[in-house]
DNA sequence: CTGATGACTTGATTCAGATCAAGAAAACAG
DNA sequence: CTGTTTTCTTGATCTGAATCAAGTCATCAG
């Protein structure tokens, strides 16, 4: 868990991402300058809900769950894979985090101080325009989610899951979930052993699940059950 | 429903709103003379999801319902009042609408071509700033309608919701409901049979309701029991 | 290899909330 | 004012999902 000045190493991965690839390269290293990396092993918490937003996130390897806690229960509101940034919000309004996150594996985070990724959004038009799309599309991410939620049984949540995950691994008939059951429960708001019975009565439908791999006897079935909507599940849009 | 290009009479409220009173006269003029306002009749639908983005809406007065649909289902995604903007999200990403709008009542609506935005928000740098405060202000109230959702009873979220529009009742012990019962289920994520059982749930905490007219009797009681967090309920932060 | 720990499954039961049905109250048009 | 329409309430019932409990399976440290 050493704290380190940011190793050039890094820097390529980081300019790669939308956020950064279209400022100025001067603007850049100064952002860089400042930023640290660490080393985080599996299950440590990152940030606490309520702490004040002192740096921008940005996961380089691993993986990292967002979540919430009230009144004594916890629940995952989404998952942050390499390379991209979480709690953009938080840093711009310099409000307090309102979720958790703790690292699933062993990983790899950078830290930006927030008072830097403000600093240089005012002076540089690029990266300005990157951070208004990039907040853009998680407002609308997370307005998808709601309507999943709102609009959709756990039944129907799973199935529309298993496709898009489908979709991720290449359209192929076969394919493993991406974490454990537990946290994809939490994700889709019901419980393990919910989620046990929801993977079973997908079986009408075509879907065999062994440990972590999942089979798809027949897309076509699926989605005639599961109905996916671009407006729902497509991330892209 | 007549189309008029904007009244010069409209543009100090508008100037007003967080998002346009830090930008440069020259470039709010110019928005301006883009902009159209039209006065809509009640239940009208001004926007249906998955059409394009060609306006950034602003309400002057009166009020808006946004809304979702999915298989033949329909919930109620938040509500916008005076004077506010609404799918900025969308209008910067040129994406479709992610919900349907239709007014709740008779309401005044400005219409900014979404291309204009998007122009100005590339020279005015007062401009850009309100667009990424506002959006991750937006961003954060949606995470706190997720966490409501997901963390919540239908009993504790309704006991949480009076107690904040208690507050924007000036503290009152007695207030009336903001809008129709229907709709206050459906954004709550209920149906308006379950609303009205929850209500009479409530008593045991001193809320009585009678139509439109909520009165609490213990405030210290109720907020015992809704357990109210500035990072679910709080929408300042 | 072995015991311990945590993840997952399965069954029984309970509970929150939806649905169905009907009546009461309010809003509205003529 | 009157009939109509819509909203709201109440009751009966049903269902999706949580909870409780127990057992299986996998992982891993020693």
């Amino acid at each position: 868990m050493a704290r380190l000045g940011m190793p050039e190493s890094d820097y390529p991965d980081i300019r790669e991402l939308h956020l950064f690839s279209e400022m100025a390269d001067e603007q850049f290293m100064a952002l860089m300058r400042g930023a640290y990396v660490q080393n985080f092993p599996p299950r440590i918490e990152l940030i606490t809900e309520g702490d004040s937003s002192d740096f921008l996130h940005i996961v380089i390897s691993g993986s990292v769950d967002l979540f919430s806690t009230w009144n004594g229960r916890e629940t995952s509101m989404a998952t942050v894979y390499p390379v991209s940034t979480f709690i953009l919000a938080a840093t711009i309004r310099d409000a307090p985090y309102l979720m958790s996150a703790r690292t699933l594996e062993k990983s790899r985070i950078a830290l930006i101080p927030s008072q830097d990724v403000r600093a240089v959004f005012d002076v540089d038009q690029g990266f300005a325009r990157a951070i208004v799309t990039e907040l853009a599309q998680c407002y609308r991410s997370v307005i998808k989610a709601q309507k999943d939620l709102k609009l959709r049984t756990s039944l129907e949540r799973l199935a529309n899951y298993l496709l898009l995950q489908q979709g991720h691994s290449g359209d192929a008939a076969e394919f493993d979930l991406r974490f454990e059951k537990r946290r994809l429960a939490s994700m889709l708001g019901m419980t393990p052993e919910n989620l046990s019975r929801t993977f079973k009565a997908l079986r009408h439908y075509g879907v065999a699940i062994d440990g972590n791999r999942i089979r798809i006897a027949d897309i076509e079935d699926l989605k005639r059950f599961a109905k996916p909507d671009p407006l729902i599940d497509d991330p892209s849009t």
